[in-house]
DNA sequence: TTGTATGCGTTATCAC
DNA sequence: GTGATAACGCATACAA
């Protein structure tokens, strides 16, 4: 009475069996090149090859995870992935996840946090095996994590610093690459330097805001508190344009002094180029400009915004390696046990920045 | 012997329903709200909720498919995810599907198309119930294509014309955007226009010049072939900066005169202001510039960069609805049983273009 | 109003 | 070398 339906379903592993003569155990050991299937007859293995193939058969991922009792599936959950920041981070998961059995299952939370708690559920529910957080900007929602601990799914997360929860995180080195700026437009010669800061609840904000700080301090450098400023938090985190053009634009309205600029981030520092643009002052020639982030953004501007980069190819396949590694601890797993991973952010000199010109004064006059 | 096993697999319907003392289809009928739950006592719900939000119970929606033979997701395969052209469009899809029950799952080529035809696989595998493919650019392999048709998964490309194989498309009117590109140029008084193309192997491209020839011929202007160009076909489709860059720089040393840029793609014309600026030549008033897509990165530009603009979010969401339309045909489809789906452009008028000053002559002296 | 039995497509354990 | 058969976790028709 049964599955004589040629509806819209399937060729399953039992249709191949039934077309090609064999039992369903032997098409299964075959198709899989299980061990057993060097017991197999190279003719038969070859028949029901072909067969499957001409029948387009699709080995069914569900009911195989089901069986196996994995899914080889991680979740890779991103909370904006318009932010420019979190594609090549994506590419660096991909491309190790890639040659594994394991395959990345992307959800985007938009910016919602109730979005992201669903589509956390929705991966829990398809028993991903592990889990990489992209968490940029604002994401406060962690209560929902306990989820995850509760059902032991590895989790790594990236972009943000998590350690105080206890979840491995990778981020760049903020407070390196604070200093790094600083240090940059200090040796151009800078001295008269305008920070935009990203928003006090911004973790990453303040590590870089402290490397700048202990430059600063170390070459006896007084900052300017008129020259400082920082950013609203936001619920629009692409609005780091926005802000960095007001700051920018009220601060030439106050004919402050200043030759250079310190941007939280490359939008940030693209807003004071605006800002600096629409007031007729060019960059870097009046003003030299630095951001931080290297989003692909910042190589296509005119100037190309000299820039401090996240190694961002690298923190996603650090991830990826990490939750990888706890999904089968492979060999002796050297010190990858440890929470916290924090990567070398890299200077990137463009066209943004140049050393100061002699004459001093820049006064709009 | 068995199911004693409290490993690290997950919580089951079974272990709900023994803690619970109910059945599993008790629990079951409950915890999905199923139409019989009607008849189930208030207190019983309540109980057995209470006791599955405890034991942190997930249903496992890969045993779920397979039961009840739909997978509720819909594959969304991208073969470039870096490209800034699809974060809108998946933003468009996902806000389409979130309110459905069907998940969006996002693979990413990498550029590559023997990963384009793994992740087909897996997707098909995975038994989603549609697909939409975001093509970009240089996309050759649609032999692969013939599988989804075998399965008989309803699919819906954005991006790119397919309907010559009788695939549904969805893309914008690139004719209509080629002649409003042509046409702000022309009103605003300029004569002597660049062209830069896209690769001719590319339809889009193509479909824009004949629009650009279209109101060429209505208004019985000339097209300088001297000043026209072409892109190579590149392996790496970030680099229509680079092609736009290297064109405009000949161009330059050229000492043609010209006083408008039409560029393919705002990359493109990212990347010929990038000329333009390293020759000393000021966006707009030395030379206007247009682009074409109007990806995230052509507002933040100084000068923003005029475009025309694609209407991504609409695209994507378009594109989900009719994949959902055709996974349950809802009501009489108005007309969304035809191919092709054409979206108008718009002009979006920024910094980069402004009206030829009086002044001819500007060969570069 | 609740429980029992069966099937979904695979894999794995064992017999033959 | 190959073929039955029992899980895997859930949903559901049918019984009670």
């Amino acid at each position: 009475m049964a599955t004589r339906g040629t509806k819209s379903t399937h060729v399953t592993l039992a249709d191949v069996a039934r077309a090609s003569g064999f039992s369903t155990s032997t098409v299964s050991i075959v198709l899989n090149d299980a061990p057993l299937s060097r017991y197999v007859a190279a003719k038969t293995k070859e028949h029901i090859r072909k067969k499957a193939g001409e029948m387009g058969y699709h080995p069914d991922a569900l009911a195989r995870s089901l069986s196996r009792r994995h899914s080889q599936t991680i979740g890779v959950l991103v909370f904006d992935i318009s932010d420019p920041f979190c594609l090549s981070l994506l590419r660096g998961i991909e491309r190790t996840l890639y040659p594994t059995p394991y395959l990345p299952i992307i959800m985007d939370a938009d910016n919602h946090p109730e979005q992201f708690d669903r589509y956390l559920d929705m991966l829990i529910g398809r028993r991903v095996e592990g889990l990489i957080l992209v968490a940029n900007w604002l994401f406060a929602e962690i209560d929902s994590l306990s989820k995850i601990e509760k059902n032991k799914i590895p989790i790594t997360v990236v972009g943000r610093d998590l350690t105080p929860r206890s979840i491995r995180s990778v981020v760049v080195d903020n407070e390196a690459g604070g200093y790094a700026a600083m240090k940059h437009l200090y040796s151009l010669g800078h001295r008269k330097i305008v920070f935009l800061c990203g928003p006090k609840e911004m973790d990453d904000s303040s590590r870089r805001w402290q490397g700048i700080r202990r430059f600063a301090s170390e070459v006896g450098l007084r900052l300017d508190p008129r020259l400082t400023f920082q950013l609203l938090s936001l619920i629009d985190p692409a609005s780091g344009f926005e802000g960095g053009l007001r700051m920018t634009s009220e601060l030439i309205d106050k004919k402050l002094d200043f030759s250079a600029i310190l941007a939280f981030d490359d939008l940030t520092a693209l807003g004071a180029i605006r800002a600096l643009w629409v007031a007729g002052r060019r960059v870097p020639d009046d003003c030299s400009v630095i951001g931080f982030d290297d989003v692909p953004h910042a190589a296509l501007s005119s100037p190309g915004i000299t820039t401090i980069r996240q190694p961002m190819l690298d923190m996603g396949s650090l991830a990826a390696n990490l939750v990888l590694d706890s999904i089968n601890p492979s060999g002796r797993t050297p010190a990858k046990t440890k929470l916290l991973h924090l990567l070398p952010p890299e200077l990137i000199q463009r066209d943004s920045t140049q050393k100061l010109l002699r004459r001093a004064a820049r006064v709009s006059s």
